[in-house]
RNA sequence: GUGGAUGUAGCUCAGCUUGGUUAGAGCGCCAGGUUGUGGCCCUGGAGGCCGCGGGUUCGAAUCCCGUCAUCCACCCCA
């Protein structure tokens, strides 16, 4: 039997409601913030990718879908979304004439991991950037638009982490005495850690065994290593975080795996999801359109989960059974089909919901269908109704029924069911 | 790539320890109980190479070996 390639999924019809659901929210939100959306392909070159998420990232290293196109060249399925959207920015000069570049993209990412609670191969992210704006301000309105995302998609539970990893003029340092720390150390932390220790310091940091905490506790801790800029930078933006009124916890240890990321960085867990705990994350990226061989450009930007925003129990449990059907036509004399066909197509033209069964069954079938189908209402012509040139209409809550003529049924239906 | 768990009906699962007549339940599906009326209830029915391959045995869903798949976890990330 022929089934889903390890790593990705089905998402059933019950489900994608669900999803629907959240893209619909996420669209209003960014509206009221004025992001617009911008489409960008599933595919780029894969240098692209390689320069910009860094080639000594796992993501690069080991995950990426890269495939030979027929002409040679190197193609790859994209692993996130914001390097795509920065080609994009750049290709089209879009900083140029758009006096505030705010921009969303909703689509699957592709990574070859192994599969685990909250991770697929192709999953799908709702990602947000800003382009073009340095104040700390921006920073902070990129983290309450992710917050408020959540809260409207019903999401409880979460915690807001933030860190700086600094820039270009602090981290190197701090990177040098973080190795220096480290050095002494090694040999008393566990085996990935003294792997880590050469190949990315940082990720020490992050390290869950319990036994390394002590000593990690010890190592220096980058917020106290930042230059002035980001230092000033980083304390306006959790100045204006209190003003707001948004709780957030400073988690120096929070190390994002893209080499992209400056200055601040942040991350909204929940409880709800297992090992694979961030529902969101995100950061400033502003060498990233430079490097990238745009202009001096800076960024910000996070992305969303949606399999793992799927994962979280809604708070409140909006079990709204969506209605399939409003009017549901039964035709029972022989011929009553044609009159089925024409009055189904004229109610479906007059912008309601119409089905009919396709089976031909009995009546007692044919309710049980609507019912089932959550028909506000059944219409049935049979002899009788047909000699007569009128319709039973049942009320399926109330199981009222009465006589209405063929040619008022879409006007029946108008009072009832709109309003 | 590594470790652990699990594979039986469309779905959720029992049976496996102590091998033994046609492999079960609930839900769902279909039909009947009402010559033209849904939900609740009752009755009946359809639907399974018991993941796959090999071995042990008179006999395997059950014991053994292998293999594949899924899930969870490590790594890392959304």
């Amino acid at each position: 039997m022929i089934q889903a390639i390890k790593g990705t999924r089905d998402i059933l019809p019950e489900e994608a409601e669900t999803w629907q659901r959240h893209e619909r929210i996420a669209r209003a939100v960014f509206a009221r913030y004025g992001y617009r959306e911008i489409r960008t392909p599933v595919f780029e070159e894969t240098q692209l990718f390689a320069r910009g998420i860094g080639s000594e990232t796992d993501i690069v290293s080991k995950e990426m879908y890269t495939f030979e196109d027929r002409d040679g060249g190197s193609l790859t399925l994209r692993p996130e979304a914001t390097a795509g959207i920065v080609r994009a920015v750049i290709e089209h000069n879009l900083a140029q004439s758009d006096p505030m570049l705010k921009l969303y993209a909703i689509g699957p990412m592709f990574r070859r991991e192994q599969p685990q609670k909250g991770r697929q191969r192709q999953f799908h992210q709702i990602n947000v950037e800003a382009f073009g704006m340095s104040r700390p301000s921006i920073d902070v309105e990129i983290v309450e638009l992710a917050l408020t995302l959540l809260a409207e998609c019903g999401v409880g539970g979460c915690e807001l982490l933030l860190n700086s990893v600094g820039d270009a003029h602090c981290r190197p340092a701090y990177l040098e005495t973080l190795r220096g720390a480290l050095a002494k150390e090694k040999a008393r932390l566990c085996a990935d850690c003294q792997r880590r220790a050469d190949v990315n310091p940082l990720r020490v940091l992050d390290c869950k065994v319990p036994a390394d905490q002590p000593l990690i506790a010890t190592l220096p801790k980058i917020t106290d290593h930042l230059c002035a800029e980001c230092r000033d930078h980083f304390a306006e933006v959790r100045r204006q975080l209190d003003l707001l009124g948004i709780a957030y916890r400073v988690e120096p240890r929070l190390v994002r795996g893209l080499d992209y990321y400056v200055r601040t960085t942040f991350e909204v867990t929940s409880s709800a999801l297992g090992a694979q705990n961030s529902v969101l994350g995100g950061g400033r990226y502003d060498g990233l359109v430079h490097e990238l061989g745009g202009p001096e450009l800076c960024g910000i930007g996070f992305a969303v989960g949606m399999e793992r925003l799927a994962l979280i129990p809604a708070a409140e449990g909006e079990s709204a059974q969506t209605r399939r059907c409003e009017v549901f036509l039964v035709p029972l004399a022989p011929g009553a089909l044609d009159r089925a066909l024409l009055a189904q197509r004229g109610l479906r033209a007059a912008g309601r919901s119409a089905l009919l069964d396709h089976e031909g069954r009995g009546l007692k079938s044919q309710m049980k269908k609507a019912d089932k189908l959550g028909a506000r209402f059944v219409a049935i012509l049979g002899e009788d109704e047909q000699a007569r040139g009128v319709w039973t209409v049942r009320n399926m809550a109330s199981s009222a029924q009465e006589e209405v003529p063929e040619a008022r049924l879409a006007e029946y239906f108008r009072e009832r069911l709109d309003g």
